[in-house]
DNA sequence: TACGTCGATTGGATCGATCAAACCAGGTCC
DNA sequence: GGACCTGGTTTGATCGATCCAATCGACGTA
C-alpha cells in the first residue's frame, strides 16, 4: 500500500506500454490474448484500479449519478424513496456507476444544483422523483439536452422525456378485484383532493374496477394525506346510510386512519371491513394492513437501464409503467 | 454554455495568469485587491466553476465523503437513518463536501467497498453506522490511518475512534422521569434481551430513573424488536398481579406493540396507561404516540465537523454525546 | 550604484488517465 | 520490388487544476 498502482506502473510490471495497459481495460479485443494475459495478470498482482478522476479529466465522464435527497416528508410513505435509494445505488454499481446527492428546497433550487454538478463534479446524468405538473426541472435538463430519467411520468404531457413509473390505476384496480371477489359491493375510495396527478390516478383504478363489477356507487372522500385525513374520511362514509364495507385506499396513512376509525367503532378489520392502504410501508406490514406495494428494485433497475442506453449516445430509450402487486395481510 | 470555463479562460478575460486566478480561489490573500476584484468579477461573468476532478487530480483530495447505504431493515425505525442521509447531504453541501454512496452486505464486504472507492474514486472519508462490538470496519480503517466518525459508540472500548452518538440512556431516563412526575409507580420496560448494546443502554436510563424515584421494582420484558414483541410483552406485564401504568420502549415499534395490546384490552391510552416509544418516527407521530427523539441533524453536523477537522490533519477530534429530547403527545 | 528584501505574479512540470497518430513487423497484390 | 494493408503496439499531446521555483518591480539600505 506505499504508493498506488498506476497505469505506468502496471505497464511498467508487464513491461508494455500504459497504452496496452489501458486497452486491456478499456478494448481487450484489440490486444493479442498473450499480453492481454500477461496485463492482467500485473493487475492483479498489484491491485491496480482505474483512477476515475485522471479518467474524467480525459473522458469528460464521471460515472457518476445525481440525486437529489428529499426532506423525510411528515407521512409514513417516505420509506419507498428510501428502498428506492438502497435498490438505485446497488444497480447502479454493477455498472460502475455511483450515486452522489445532493438537497435543494424547490425546482428552482434544484436545477441550480444542476449546474453546479454539472460544472465541479461532472455528474453524467440525474434521476428525478416527485414529477408534477408544469415541472421546471425536466424542462430545463431537456433544453441542455442532459440525460436524465424519472420516476415519475411526465404528468403534463407537454414534456417527452425518458421515465418510469408505477401504474397506480393498476394498484388500485388490484385491490378493488379482490374486494370484489371476496363479495364486497360498497367499496369506497378515500383519496386526495383532485388535481394531485398520482391521486387522480389512483382513483381510476378503483372506478375502473367497480365499473367492471357493475356496481354503479361511487362512494368516496377527498382529504389531504395523513392519519387524521383517514380517520375523519372514514368516520364521514360510515355515517352515512348503507355504509361501506371496504375501503380502497390512496396512502397506507389514510388506510391507518380509516383503521383506527374502524376500530374506535368497534368493527373488526376483516370481519366487519376491510381496507386497502398503498406502498405497503414498514408500518402498514407491522400493523397488518393489506396494502398495494410498488416494485421499486424494478423501478431503479429500469431507471439505469435507460440512463446507460442514454449515455450512450442512443436515441431515447422506450419509457416504462411498471405493475404494482397487492400485498394481502389481514383475511 | 458553449464552452466550458477553466482556469485558463478566466486567466485570458481578466488579463492574468491561471496561477493567479487559482489563488484568488484558494488564498485570496497573496492576491492584491485589484486584481482578485477583477479576476472575481471574470469568474462571475463566465460561471466559473472549478472542475473537482483536476483539482483531485493534483491534490488527491476529492471532497467526497462516502456512506453505506443499509438495505430498508423491516422495523420502522429504518427512517432515522433516512433523516441522517439528509441531514448529512445538507451539512457536507455546507463545506463543498459530497455524499457518495455505496451497498455492502456485510463487515467485510464493507472494508472491501471502501478499499476500492479509495483506489477508483478516491473517497476522502467515510461515515460508519451501526457500530458494535467488535466492529471488523473500523479496525479495518484505522490501520489504514483513513479518516472516518461512526454514527454510534465504539462499544467494543478496545477501539478508539472519533465518534458521535446519542446518549439512550438519557433518553429513557427523561421519559422516565417524565412518567414519575406524572405519579406513575409502576413503570415497565420493554425491550431487547440483554447484550444489544443500544439496547442496554436505553435500559440503563430506565433503571436509574426508577432508583432516583425510590421504586425499587423492576418489571420489564425482553423481546426481539417489532409490534408483535411489543404485544406480546405487554400482554405479559399486564397479566402480572398489580400491573404496570406506564411503559417505557426501547423502540416505536414495540411502544405500537403495547399500544395495540392496551388498546385489544380495552385500556385507553393516556387516561389507563402511558407508553413512550423511542425514536420519534413518522410512525409514531401519526398515531399519537409520545417517543423519545434523537436529535439527528445535530448528529449530522457534528460528524462533519469531526470529519473536516480531521481532514485538516489535526489531532482527533473530540468525540460527542449528544442528548436526545422527549417528544409528549399523548397526555 | 549595487544589492538584498519583499510582495505580487508568472511559467513549467505534474497528477493519471485517454486520444490520435505514428510506428513496425509480416503478409498480399500487381 | 514497391505500394498497400493490417493487427499489435508505442509515443506525444491533452484534459484542468495545483505545486514549486523563478521572475519582476519597487523600495530601502550600505
Amino acid at each position: 500500500m506505499t504508493q498506488r498502482a498506476t497505469l505506468n506502473s502496471v505497464a511498467e510490471a508487464a513491461a508494455v506500454s500504459r497504452q496496452t495497459v489501458s486497452n486491456v481495460i478499456n478494448s481487450p479485443e484489440v490486444v493479442s490474448p498473450e499480453t492481454r494475459e500477461r496485463v492482467l495478470e500485473a493487475i492483479q498482482r498489484l491491485g491496480y484500479r482505474p483512477h476515475t478522476a485522471a479518467r474524467q479529466l480525459r473522458t469528460t465522464r464521471s460515472q457518476i449519478i445525481g440525486l437529489r435527497i428529499a426532506p423525510v416528508g411528515n407521512g409514513v410513505s417516505g420509506v419507498v424513496l428510501d428502498q428506492f435509494l438502497h435498490s438505485l445505488t446497488a444497480t447502479a454499481e454493477e455498472y460502475e456507476h455511483r450515486i452522489m446527492l445532493f438537497t435543494a428546497t424547490d425546482d428552482e433550487s434544484e436545477t441550480r444544483a444542476y449546474a453546479d454538478l454539472i460544472a465541479s463534479v461532472g455528474v453524467d446524468a440525474f434521476v428525478l422523483t416527485h414529477t408534477h405538473h408544469d415541472d421546471l426541472r425536466t424542462r430545463w435538463l431537456r433544453e441542455r439536452e442532459l440525460p436524465f430519467v424519472t420516476f415519475g411520468r411526465p404528468w403534463g404531457a407537454e414534456q417527452e422525456h425518458p421515465w418510469v413509473d408505477v401504474d397506480g390505476a393498476r394498484g388500485t384496480r388490484l385491490a378493488t378485484d379482490h374486494l370484489v371477489r371476496q363479495g364486497h359491493r360498497r367499496i369506497a375510495f378515500v383519496g386526495w383532493p383532485t388535481g394531485s396527478e398520482t391521486g387522480d390516478d389512483r382513483r381510476a383504478g378503483w372506478s375502473a374496477g367497480l365499473a367492471e363489477a357493475g356496481i354503479p356507487e361511487r362512494r368516496e372522500a377527498a382529504v389531504f394525506d395523513g392519519v387524521e385525513g383517514g380517520r375523519s374520511a372514514a368516520a364521514r362514509l360510515l355515517d352515512e346510510p348503507l355504509a361501506p364495507t371496504a375501503f380502497v385506499c390512496a396512502s397506507d396513512s389514510l388506510a391507518l386512519g380509516v383503521v383506527g376509525e374502524l376500530r374506535d367503532r368497534g368493527l373488526r378489520l376483516g370481519a366487519d371491513a376491510s381496507v386497502i392502504g398503498f406502498d405497503d410501508t414498514p408500518t402498514a406490514a407491522v400493523l397488518g394492513l393489506s396494502s398495494v406495494a410498488q416494485p421499486i428494485a424494478e423501478v431503479a433497475a429500469e431507471c439505469v437501464r435507460q440512463l446507460r442506453v442514454m449515455l450512450r449516445g442512443e436515441p431515447g430509450p422506450a419509457s416504462a409503467l411498471l405493475p404494482p402487486r397487492l400485498v394481502l395481510r389481514t383475511t
